[in-house]
DNA sequence: ATTCAGAATGTTAGCGTAAACATTTTGAAT
DNA sequence: ATTCAAAATGTTTACGCTAACATTCTGAAT
């Protein structure tokens, strides 16, 4: 074969067997139209026979850019909301022609400061960094001049362009929604405190009920899981006012439903549970709860615009992602008293 | 800012700025200790002043190599199993100091070919082709000369490794525990008949039976879903010889699991009941199942190392990866007759 | 046959880096 | 002071590609 000792044939190889000058080759490589077809048939030829893969390399040395966005993303790449953000950018980056570079934070202490440095050795245009739970160095990262970075975050960066999930909106939406039916007292059952997701939840839950003039009675957290859930309504199943739940999310609710019905209530008939993320679905055998999907796709798709349009104003824009309600079974009026 | 205008400092920027030659910053930039402290400190002042940022593709072009592996899967990345490969991929990319750049393949009609061609325009060294479900070229198609393609599938591919989950093994450690603890009578509820990963755990389960010297009752088959569990729990429920059934997912299993109970049957007392996918912790309450893992993440790594050590044998190798089942509750020794 | 515009193809140069080799500096031994 | 090996630093070059410009063809109009 007439490729090199060393590596994979080049664009002179490639000229030289084709008898062409390598911007020929680099034409018809590139598509212009400026080759006559027997030449472009030689080339494509001489091309096939060796192999050719045009270097990224050079092309992006020369280009001066690389098409291509980097995503930082902890080790459990796969958590529920971050997996379909994930999905979400990569679908952006392949519509916009651009490839994804994905680098995985497994620090003990991740820091935006150390994924945004290992980014910067990588061929990136811009960089997602979308370490989750509040990294320590959060208020006092710098992002570096060279490219442009996007963080995806429950609250907005000082100084980066933030993507989060909406969750006040979450919140107003559901409780507008219990509302409507005819609900009154409505009860919030979250996941621990001090989350941030959570935070924003008991903001909205509250702004919320203040807003149709009703009585907030004390939120209650758990842990986000099923059991902490089941923990939780147990003691709701004691309150006869209360008709309708907002649960964290689908596996607390899912606790919340089964302690219910154990303790003789039914659901949704005497109450009514709403659960968020949407997880639940072909998963629990005729259950069909009534959930809040958050548009992870879309916080991905925005997340990546934002990487690639280097828009370098003064104060970073913080964009807020609305979900959507899905309408399940587990939500009915309250009967009348 | 003495930054160029077009794009970013480039090494001769900085050592203008330090008053060195280039080879010297690139020297300080590779940790070469053949500096002195003095000038090496200059240099790094200047790096940060001008915000240098080494090429990748300078690098790259003359290293002849990326350090970074291609991985092509479909659009939904997050499915089970795949999102754990997707782990065990960067996991181990990170860990060689390689990148991993991602490519969704969201085609109608998913051809290895096209994913692979996709690929040959991105910085990398190897290329892992994860394209679920069967694609139309699999036996025909042919990798690369240029770089070493490993595929993950349930198959093996005639010229290019394979890596695969065993599940001939997943369906002999199940019999061989279900036998060892005392039950003779175990019946295969799996999902779609003509699934890969179905053929193979069918195969496995006569095969282990056989080997038992157990007669082999007709195998069920549903769609994996909860829903198609709970309608072949429903006829289980009436097999009064059967003490052991082995699922072909934990949905199913779940389902089965609630039809049987409902039936007036207990779990695991009347009957045992394994999963497979160990999918369910913390999901359901006060549910343990058994179940298998699979080592996803293993199977991610292994073809990562298959992709970058270019093992261009005649042969090309298939891997297959062992699970591990995990004993929980819903398995016990079957009960005296 | 000659001319000439436009099409086809070729030449040059530079993108940023680091290996290989060349030169200068340093400091210890005389 | 001189010598000289080792350390520090500099120079040259090539990696593969394509924009910009330069040259050579082609074929229709004269």
């Amino acid at each position: 074969m007439a490729r090199k000792p060393n590596g994979n044939a080049s664009i002179s190889d490639v000229a030289r067997l084709a008898g062409v000058s390598t911007q020929t080759v680099s034409r018809v490589a590139n598509g212009s139209n400026a080759v006559r077809p027997a030449t472009r048939e030689r080339v494509l030829d001489a091309m096939e026979q060796l192999g050719y893969r045009p270097s990224f390399a050079a092309r992006s040395l020369r280009a001066g850019r690389y098409r291509s966005v980097g995503l930082a993303m902890p080790c459990d790449i796969s958590a529920t909301g971050r997996r379909f953000q994930l999905e979400g950018i990569a679908t952006a980056a392949a519509e916009h022609q651009y490839a994804l570079t994905l680098v995985q934070i497994c620090d003990d202490v991740p820091l935006l400061a150390g994924a945004s440095r290992r980014m910067a050795a990588l061929p990136v245009d811009g960089q997602i960094l979308g370490l989750g739970s509040d990294p320590n160095d959060f208020e006092s990262f710098v992002p570096p001049s060279t490219i442009p970075t996007v963080i995806i975050s429950t609250r907005p960066h000082p100084r980066c362009a933030t993507v989060s999930n909406d969750q006040v909106a979450c919140s107003v939406d559901i409780v507008n929604y219990l509302v409507g039916m005819g609900h009154r007292e409505i009860r919030y059952a979250g996941g621990r405190r001090e989350a941030p997701a959570n935070l924003g939840r008991v903001k909205g839950w509250e702004q919320s009920m203040r807003a149709h003039g009703l009585t907030l009675r004390e939120p209650l957290f758990g842990d986000w899981t099923a059991d902490s859930g089941y923990r939780l309504g147990t003691m709701l199943a004691r309150d006869e006012q209360c008709t309708a739940i907002y649960a964290g999310n689908d596996a607390m609710a899912v606790g919340i439903i089964l302690a219910l019905r154990e303790a003789g209530k039914r659901v949704p008939e005497d109450v009514s549970v709403m659960g968020v993320d949407d997880s639940m679905v072909g998963v629990i055998p005729r259950l069909e709860l009534s959930s809040y999907r958050f548009d992870d796709e879309r916080v991905g798709a925005v997340a990546f615009d934002l990487a690639v349009n280097a828009l370098a104003t003064e104060e970073p824009p913080h964009i807020l992602v609305r979900g959507v309600l899905v309408e399940r079974s587990t939500v009915a009026p309250p009967r009348n008293r």
